[in-house]
DNA sequence: CGTGTTTGACCTGCGC
DNA sequence: GCGCAGGTCAAACACG
C-alpha cells in the first residue's frame, strides 16, 4: 500500500451537494471501489477510536494514581493544622466516603454511599445538568454561603422507591466545572447509557481504593467506548452539514438504484 | 392532564 | 434561646 492512499484515509469527503446526474454518470465499478474504500476507512477509524479509548483509559488510570499520591500527601500535612470540625466536614468529601458502621461521634448521621463527580462543561452551557443516564427530579435549589452559584437538589425519579439524591453545583474555582454529589445507591438498573456525561474527576476515585476498583470496573473500556461513540454520534448528528451530507449520500444511493 | 421546574416557606442541626 | 445555614416541602407554574 502506498503512503499517499494512507494519508488520504482520514480525509473524509463530505460532499454536501451531490447532484443526481453526477451520481448516475459514475460507473458502478467506481462506486463499488468507493464503497470498499469507505469500508476500509471506517475500519481504520474504528481502530483509531479504539486506540484512543485505550490511551484515554491508560492516562486516566495514571492521573488517578498521581492524584491519589498528591491527595495523601496533602491530607497528611493538613491533618496537623486542621480543626476538628473541618476534619468532620472534609471526611465526607475527600476521604473515607463509604462508611459501613456509623461513627460513634455522629450516631444520628446515616452515611450512605456518597460520591462526588466533577464534570467539565462548555462556557456556553449554563444549565446545571449532569447527564449520568438516570432520571432525576429537581426538588429544591439553594444559594450557599461559600459559593455564589445555586446548588440544585435532585431525587432519582426512575423508581419511586429509589433513595438516591444528587446535589449539583458549579465549582467556586472553575465555574465551568459542575460538581455533582451523589448520596445513596440506586435500587434499580441504569435506565439508559446513551446520554452519559464522562466524569472529569471522581473525587472518590482519588482517595478510596475500593471505590477506585469499582470505578475502574464501571468505566471499563467497553462502556467507555460506548459512551464516547454515543457522544461522537450525538455531536455529529447535531452538525447540520454532517446530517445534510448523510442525507445527500443516502439520496444519491437511491438515485443510483432508480 | 401528567410531569417536571421554580421558589418561598418551613424544618432541623449546630455554634454561640 | 437565638441566629445562621443547609436541606426539604409543596403550591404555583410551565410545558408538551
Amino acid at each position: 500500500m502506498d503512503t499517499s492512499s494512507r494519508d488520504k484515509s482520514f480525509a473524509i469527503d463530505l460532499n454536501t451537494n451531490p447532484s443526481p446526474q453526477n451520481v448516475n454518470s459514475i460507473p458502478h465499478e467506481m462506486l463499488d471501489e468507493e464503497l470498499i474504500r469507505m469500508k476500509e476507512e471506517n475500519k481504520k477509524l474504528t481502530t483509531t477510536l479504539t486506540t484512543l479509548c485505550e490511551n484515554y483509559n491508560y492516562l486516566q488510570t495514571h492521573l488517578i494514581e498521581l492524584l491519589q499520591k498528591h491527595n495523601s500527601e496533602e491530607q497528611n500535612s493538613k491533618l496537623l493544622s486542621r480543626k476538628r470540625k473541618a476534619e468532620d466536614d472534609h471526611c465526607c468529601e475527600n476521604s473515607e466516603i463509604i462508611i459501613e458502621e456509623a461513627s460513634p461521634k455522629k450516631p444520628r448521621e446515616i452515611r450512605t454511599n456518597v460520591s462526588t463527580v466533577c464534570v467539565k462543561t462548555t462556557p456556553s452551557d449554563q444549565s446545571a445538568v449532569v447527564k449520568d443516564g438516570y432520571h432525576w427530579r429537581k426538588y429544591g435549589q439553594k444559594v450557599t454561603r461559600d459559593n455564589p452559584s445555586p446548588r440544585a437538589y435532585y431525587k432519582c425519579s426512575f423508581a419511586p422507591s429509589c433513595p438516591v439524591k444528587k446535589k449539583v453545583q458549579r465549582s467556586v474555582e472553575d465555574p465551568s466545572v459542575l460538581v455533582a454529589t451523589y448520596e445513596g445507591e440506586h435500587n434499580h438498573p441504569l435506565p439508559s447509557q446513551a446520554q452519559v456525561t464522562v466524569p472529569l474527576i471522581n473525587q472518590n476515585v482519588t482517595t478510596n481504593p475500593s471505590f477506585l476498583n469499582k470505578f475502574m470496573q464501571d468505566i471499563d473500556t467497553t462502556s467507555l467506548q460506548q459512551v464516547l461513540v454515543a457522544q461522537m454520534a450525538s455531536s455529529l448528528t447535531k452538525n447540520p452539514s454532517f446530517t445534510a451530507a448523510v442525507a445527500a449520500a443516502i439520496s444519491g444511493k437511491f438515485f443510483e438504484y432508480d
